[in-house]
DNA sequence: CTTCAAACCTTGGATGTCCAAGTATATTGT
DNA sequence: ACAATATACTTGGACATCCAAGGTTTGAAG
């Protein structure tokens, strides 16, 4: 989208957050700040990956997370707090899905309320390649050394249990 | 949006990863999806906190960097840069920001092609107000602790480096 | 000086996310 | 039973982000 810059803009923003007398809010703002960014690295790389296979990353994950059911099915309602997205969200990337013929729903067979999402066997074809290709040119060449992954996974599960993700 | 869960969603889907033979790829696959997750947490948090003063964090963002600037103005293009956003992003947070007089577009002095942003006074009283805010409610409580944010931001900035986000 | 490529910005379109509201179905309490 | 409340999903609207394309202005190359 852009070049890269000759100094990081977030450690810059930082030195100013200090030099106004916010030091003691500095590194929060200059982490916090970080972690937007990066997600927006990753999601852009992700969403370029999955481009090919006509997928959106969003939908990759619903179309995951159908695939590792035992069943291959499960409520949107449960999904979608699986997913940590709001109903609506899901609403929009099932519809989606469903136009491309690679999830369905279908009725709940005790509770009228409910509709079940279930993965379709092109789903699932699908499914297999896009998560090769993301194994292969993300997860496997993610800038972020062994170590570096699993002290950033920790950092933040600290970060999202004591946010009220899980418990 | 929805309640916490009783398991770690990212800690469940590594695990997937790794009995599906997928264990190289497990580390970065739960960070990532970690980060990206974080990131919708930090956003929300910061929407809820700007909204009462009629803001959203790509415009708050857009402002601070403005107050920054030594004269107040600088050209869209060199905003865009800093912030790391597309142009057309930009283009849409300033359309918004100029229709509520917190910033306005002049011509560049020998440059017909450049817009200089500036902002407004009504723009720095807001501005103040909602880094105020943000500083007291974001920014202090992070849920991070001190030597996290510190861990956090160095990671990522090593992640960032090697994305080509700065040299 | 004329032409053509590069830089800057905007418009239009596709996606995604959320919130507020509305519809339908279930459950609870009296 | 019936009314009130809760849950599940969808619709419509506000924003954000990106990409592709188009208009304007510069600047460089011939």
């Amino acid at each position: 989208m852009n070049g890269p810059l000759s100094r990081d803009p977030i450690a810059q923003a930082r030195e100013e957050w200090v030099s106004h007398g916010w030091e003691a809010q500095a590194d929060a703002m200059a982490a916090i700040t970080a972690v937007l960014r990066s997600a927006a690295i990753f999601l852009q790389r992700a969403e370029g990956i999955l481009k090919p296979h006509g997928l959106s990353f969003a939908r990759f994950e619903v179309l995951a997370l159908l695939g590792f059911s035992s069943r291959g099915s499960l409520p949107m309602s449960h999904a979608s707090r699986l997913l940590q997205v709001h109903a609506t969200s899901l609403t929009n990337s099932v519809d989606r899905l469903e136009a491309k013929d690679l999830v369905r729903r279908v009725a709940h067979p005790s509770d009228g309320r409910t509709r079940l999402l279930e993965i379709t066997s092109a789903g699932r074809t699908l499914l297999e390649q896009a998560r090769a290709d993301l194994n292969e040119q993300l997860f496997s060449d993610s800038k972020l050394s062994a170590e570096d992954s699993r002290q950033l996974f920790e950092i933040l599960a600290r970060l999202r249990r004591s946010s009220g993700d899980f418990l």
